[in-house]
DNA sequence: AATAGTTTTGCAAATGTTTTCATTTTTTTC
DNA sequence: GAAAAAAATGAAAACATTTGCAAAACTATT
């Protein structure tokens, strides 16, 4: 077996058997129209014989690109970023880049640590989740000089140049379709805020989205629970026995949403007839929901892909002026949500009427 | 601003910084008990200073170890996998190592083209989903020694180590359990199974539990769908809406069963009453769906972690004897399956009683 | 204060490539 | 068939580190 001798082979061992030097399989590799056929048979039946592959870390040391790209999530396994990251690496790859994948639990500091890793590892560029970083990343980022992209948010003013929608805009969206369809007592279940930026926006649009139709809601219908069916499910089967109810739950995302469906149907409430319930996302599977749910379409393919190609341009052609670009969310008018039941119904299912009767 | 000096910052110039050699600098990093306290401050403010961030390239040359992990999927949007990842990254992470990330989406040529970027990029080792993959990508990694492991499937014969769930078990679980309540009319719907061995492997074994009860799936009811909510549900619409009825869909995993509810669902087909639904996979969500889908657990999380130890333990530990284990699937019986209605109740529902009649 | 022992440090070689420049080989042109 | 031009190749420096070894600087011991 030549595998014996293949523990070492590097380019010399390569060079050495094709008896030729090794600039010259190198140049093999980067730029074959300058290696005379021949020589580029011997060259290639030797890489072949002795399993050479090449090693990008040392490609990487003279300046070139290591061909890897940095994301940074808060974690993967929440469906919605599970397809930011397969259409995000998906187009990168097209480029010929690798994607580094770290996730950091929502916490900033270890994001922090992260990026600083990446950077050691010399990825050509590094994309994060959300606008919510600690200053000191921005800062290493900038020191550093390293393209960057800050993926799945929109702001105008954003530290930098970002691909994504604008969360407040897809809450003020889903609150004004509620709102607009005369709901005033509305629960909100919603994930923890700290460090999560989309869900703090969102949450911010909704409840503005209600002062504005002089509403609110109250302290005991705000939930916030963890990212996941079950904890939704349990939290909304809480709401829903206690002594009044909404008429509206507005979730934070579709997968809370789901958590909700499944407690209201449990519990043999209909819906929309007594109760609405809407999300934000757009799973998939949301849409085959039965009855199919009203949200906000949130397109990840979309912002994964764009974004992979606004960073490989930056990389690539060393364009300093890397441009946002927004996808704005879109209301996806389904069947969860209907029109406010009237108090006078309501009452006689003996239901209370929600606080907007009382205030 | 530092900054501007910065564009170079390299091991050299943080020596000429601190006014102390190359070398000391590196121990500093390396050895840090070896360098005098006195000197180490001198070192560490240089190196803040100059905002100098180590070259990991530049180590991997000197058979460092890069400090990497490839993990190649098939694909990132399922949520299956995305639990894998998250609990493998999480738990290398705990190593030191990163995740170099790609995937496929089922073709294997691509596997091993990426198989080799990722040796290109030195990393200490690879896990591969499945056991499904080329002849040459397994000559590679043997050929090039690389550390390598097979996760989410177990098989006592496998060519490499592996970390997961013997889907055939799987399978066989869930058929036993089918047929032990009594139906003998059974559909199944189920992923492509090119390139898939789990969804093919618990196919076969569905089909191994039907037939030693004398019974198997008629052509018409084997529906291959992709892998979404969407393509079961309609899958299943067309199936419940043709002449003769099965007792039970079995899904080849939790996603396509979601779908099958909801088309259940949809036309007022009551579940289990009339018709059972089974699942694979007990994904987060499955056990909070109304009614809650029974289905067999394959433990992603436990294995994700388990896979990052074992490959962990022999990139640090350099032992050639890497174990496998197996995470036994286990039966979870909820709501969806319950015995099969028998053919006088059916008959007077102005059903067709299945093909088990007529054969 | 001299010696031996210990702790720190620096020098230089090594790592696996790429690239510039010079040299050699081949082809073209007259 | 020689000169000129073009194509192909090789030598050596460069890239950012680490490390073995030897030298230097301290400490402890007498």
């Amino acid at each position: 077996m030549a595998d014996q001798k293949t523990r070492k082979a590097d380019i010399i061992a390569v060079a050495r058997a094709a008896r030729v030097s090794a600039s010259t399989v190198s140049r093999n590799f980067n730029h074959p129209d300058l290696v005379k056929a021949s020589t580029r048979k011997k060259i290639d039946a030797a890489v072949r014989r002795l399993g050479y592959i090449r090693n990008r870390a040392a490609q990487t040391i003279h300046g070139i690109r290591s061909g890897t790209v940095g994301l940074i999530v808060p974690t993967v396994d929440q469906a919605i970023f599970a397809e930011l990251i397969e259409s995000f690496s998906e187009a990168i790859e097209e480029f010929g880049f690798t994607i580094l994948l770290a996730s950091h639990g929502y916490c900033l500091d270890r994001e922090y640590a992260l990026t600083r890793k990446m950077l050691e590892h010399r990825v050509d560029g590094i994309a994060l989740i959300g606008m919510d970083h600690s200053g000191d990343t921005y800062e290493l980022l900038a020191q550093q000089g390293m393209p960057a992209l800050l993926l799945w948010n929109y702001a105008e003013d954003a530290p930098l140049p970002c691909v994504g929608s604008d969360n407040y805009l897809a809450g003020r969206l889903i609150g004004k379709h509620v709102v607009g369809l005369g709901h005033r007592s509305v629960a909100a279940v919603f994930p923890p805020m700290a460090g999560n930026d989309r869900a703090s926006q969102r949450f911010a649009a909704v409840a503005d989205a209600l002062a504005s139709a002089g509403c609110d809601i109250p302290e005991e219908w705000r939930m916030e629970t963890p990212y996941s069916v079950a904890a939704a499910k349990s939290a909304v089967e809480k709401l829903i026995t206690s002594e009044s109810r909404p008429t509206a739950i507005i979730c934070g995302n579709d997968v809370l949403a789901w958590g909700a469906l499944h407690a209201l149907v449990r519990h043999g409430v209909r819906v929309p007839g007594e109760i609405s319930v809407t999300g934000i996302g757009d799973f998939n599977g949301s849409g085959e929901f039965e009855p199919s749910l009203t949200t906000v379409r949130i397109p990840a393919r979309a912002i994964g892909s764009k974004a992979a190609k606004s960073i490989a341009g930056v990389i690539i052609s060393d364009e300093r002026t890397q441009a946002s670009a927004h996808f704005p969310p879109e209301l996806i008018v389904r069947a969860t949500c209907g029109p406010a039941p009237d108090p006078w119904s309501r009452r006689r299912q003996g239901l209370s009427a929600g606080t907007d009767l009382l205030s």
